[in-house]
DNA sequence: CCTTGACCTTCCAGTGACTGGAACCCTTAT
DNA sequence: ATAAGGGTTCCAGTCACTGGAAGGTCAAGG
């Protein structure tokens, strides 16, 4: 198969699956004409490769996490920590967004939002 | 003041603040033997700009911001509508991320964590 | 047979917001 | 005189793509 239709039955665009074979994360085989020629393996890898992705895991993360799928005497207890790990990042970063939420939707809530220069964003912003 | 007293009281590294800069953001003076010399001003303005990054703005929202703090004809609904815009990034963001935060939640508590190779997790990424 | 259009290829550069490091200059104290 | 601890510039790297240019390949239509 090639390029163009992995990209469509993967949903990952073609650039992006150049730039993964790049970086070593697939291996797709080559047509005499130099096409890249794209076997059920790989279909598979940037299927799984996609999900781990949608699900905030980092390209080296996500290589662990290839690994250890095709590593018949992996632990599940070294998956778990991986994905741990990630989801306490993940939570971090909701705490980060939640703070700063609840500052701006204060600060937007006092602003008049008007045509006249006074306000509690900028007041907020520039005070000492 | 010299760089590295600034980056202290602004708590704004003094890579940071010589990249705020090269970009445009601040422009200190230069004393004779070529170290930058911040005045009041630029403190002050490093410290707004330290703020709106803490909220999350982006350099480019910072530069507008500043820019409407500095217009004294400025209309407060144009910085509330830039804050607001911002707001619905972040909440977007954290949309985002609650969808992951559930899925991994899900994921992890399904997946024993010991020495045997089955793996929950791994079954979802790698699902048809 | 030729052209057209839709594929495919590689390579280079840019994104955002820094961050690290090398190589070098200035200042102050010992 | 020298050493420590500032400061300076410039270049490269981060992360995960994304855009664009220049060019090769293929199938269909005239």
């Amino acid at each position: 198969m090639n390029i163009g239709d992995v990209a469509k039955r993967t949903a990952i665009p073609v650039k992006t699956i150049r730039y993964y074979e790049e970086i070593g994360l697939i291996r797709p085989l080559r047509d005499t004409n130099g096409y890249r020629a794209f076997r059920d393996k790989d279909l598979h890898k940037l299927a799984f490769l996609g999900r781990a992705r949608a699900l905030g895991f980092s390209i080296g993360d996500c290589r662990a996490l290839m690994a250890l799928y095709e590593d018949e005497n992996r632990a599940s207890a070294d998956v778990k920590r991986l994905a741990q790990d990630h989801l306490h990042q993940i939570e971090d970063k909701i705490a980060q967004l939640r703070s700063m939420q609840a500052t701006l939707n204060e600060l937007v809530r006092a602003c008049a939002g008007d045509s006249r220069p006074d306000c509690p964003i900028l007041r907020d912003l520039a005070s000492e």
